[in-house]
DNA sequence: CGTGGTAATGACACCGTTGTCTTGACAGAT
DNA sequence: ATCTGTCAAGACAACGGTGTCATTACCACG
């Protein structure tokens, strides 16, 4: 900056202001700066900007996943609403890890983001508070802030649960796996409280070889399937909790060809579901939408909005497809 | 930084050693200082840090689209490389957009970014030479660099729509519509070239009408085969240049019924394309392969070898799931 | 006991910008 | 002709750290 304010003749704050094109500069400096600043390949160095005007345009998101659709998804809305004020997004994966969210929320406070999306693996963030009363913004996505108060977007999993048992249960389904994530993971239990209601509500009893909770991946639901359905009374439809595990569940039933005999509703919608065959029935979450309202969020605090902190509830939605419209076998 | 050095007694350059976690500070110091700083909460400013230091720990990834599942699984590959060195990645999505590369680009250098991963939306680089003379380093995915020297990570794009269609054309196929993406993108106009070049090693001639190029969206690609299939001749099977198109594809096979009737081979492997009915034959570019080579050479760079750059090919590999094995109608 | 080497700490300038304040010039009002 | 206000430009001191070098203390060695 010094060799371009050199060469054009001017003073260091001119080209700065050339450079963040404030107002008040005549045309013919502009004009000289702007040339100075081709001619010597000058890059504004964006680190030295932030450190004296205290903001840094970037936004952080901590996801689960980045190469799952759902966080992809949200990483991509949120990426569109920062764009267009000419921000940029830090990502990285938490993959469940305690220790990584940790970390990684402080590495990102120390590179002062100027807000953060979090989508927690913890589920006490009190740790989060000496943060935010410094004046950290931060928009939780998909899981509830735990000991701190900050504003919240959340899918309605309980009630997504629920609607997705009930159908299965409207179908005459009475023996209904569910195959859910860990349990210590919020989404998870929520959904599996979802799907005590709905039982509940049709007057029936939890039978405990009907649950098969900690399933991650998509072998793993395969696998736990199959061992499920290797009994003399196996269940007549399956409620997976996650996409990926639904995924294995479908690809197990394509196994034990009993694609077309057994009912599979998945949480989490994902490209494709609706060409599987039987098309995937699926309780759909619109990532795009709770990534744009978390970014809105985010930005509104940003721009000073001090109102009191908000849940936003975004409720899911029952995508049928065909293959949570098997009815039980006579 | 200043208030810790003062409440442990010790002057900055101390604070800023035990914070780095440099050698040769006493033991009883370290406690103190790492009292002071708990009981401050002191956030380290990395910018500030950066700023004298001339190193970010940061690297940028301009990707085509995030949410796409290529985009996103590089982008996990990078990241995991990059927690190996406590380094973060600021990524963005291209979405073919030559004005938005050539801005992100001069974003990311202007955030003095270590090195950056480059899917380029633009066919001509040389605007990164005065970049790269200044020392920035560049390695570009999935598509090569044009007026400019630097390391590439590249899938033979050629040679998997070769292979693609020769074993279409192995199974007696004659009429293989291409259904391709942009042609100005330079891997689909490689995948076209593959494509003709195997017609012409079975000594066929290229019916223009059997090429559709300019497909992105799986929208696209689905009107677009249910043109084709329109006509008095329609194809005996499809090669799909792209994920999104090839869904889009599968799509209108099954709309048409003819799912089973038409051979499909899709380029580019997703999730779920063996859960199609039938699985969908893909040409499969390893994206976890192509993301760590990719981070590794830049660290290499970054740590400071100075070799020729170098061209990396990675070869796709045909996986044969079933929709690619249909014989021509008789 | 003097010498040289190493470990632990601090002083100070500098990294590349921008906020704040000052100055000078000029236009319009009186 | 004088006063006032606005515009253009610059001087200077931060911003929050770290690289470099200097200093001191201590130890081993011949």
């Amino acid at each position: 900056m010094r060799d371009v304010a050199a060469l054009a003749g001017v003073s260091l704050k001119t080209v700065s202001r050339v450079v963040n094109r404030e107002p008040n500069v005549s045309a013919p400096i502009v004009a000289k700066v702007t040339r100075a600043v081709e001619r010597l390949n000058y890059r504004h160095n964006v680190g030295a900007s932030n450190l004296r005007s205290r903001r840094t345009g970037v936004i952080g998101a901590l996801l689960q996943d980045v190469s799952n659709s759902f966080s992809a998804g949200l990483l991509r809305a949120l990426e569109d609403v920062a764009r267009q004020r000419r921000h940029v997004v830090l990502t990285a994966s938490l993959d469940e890890e305690v220790e990584r969210e940790r970390q990684l929320v402080g590495d990102l406070v120390g590179r002062r983001v100027d807000g953060l999306i979090l989508m927690p693996a913890t589920r006490d963030h009190s740790y989060l508070a000496p943060d935010l009363r410094a004046g950290l913004r931060v928009v939780f996505v998909d899981r509830e802030p735990h000991g701190i108060v900050t504003d919240s977007v959340l899918v309605d999993n309980v009630t997504g649960a629920f609607d997705a048992t009930r159908h299965l249960l409207g179908q005459g389904h009475r023996r209904i796996l569910h195959l859910g994530d860990l349990d210590t993971i919020e989404t998870a239990h929520q959904r599996q409280l979802g799907y005590e209601a709905a039982l509940r509500a049709a007057g029936m009893r939890l039978d405990p070889d009907l649950v098969v909770t900690g399933q991650r991946t998509s072998e793993m639901g395969e696998e736990a399937l199959l061992r499920v359905f290797d009994s003399p009374s196996p269940p007549t439809a399956v409620f997976a909790s996650r996409n990926t595990v639904a995924i294995g569940a479908a690809r197990a039933l394509r196994r034990l060809g009993l694609s077309h005999q057994i009912a599979l509703v998945g949480f989490d919608d994902f490209p494709l579901a609706d060409l599987l065959e039987p098309g995937l029935t699926v309780v759909r979450q619109d990532v795009g939408l709770i990534g744009r309202m978390a970014a809105d969020i985010l930005y509104a605090r940003i721009d000073g909005d001090t109102s009191p902190a908000e849940r936003h509830l975004v409720p899911p939605k029952l995508v049928l497809r065909g293959s949570g419209e098997i009815p039980p076998r006579a």
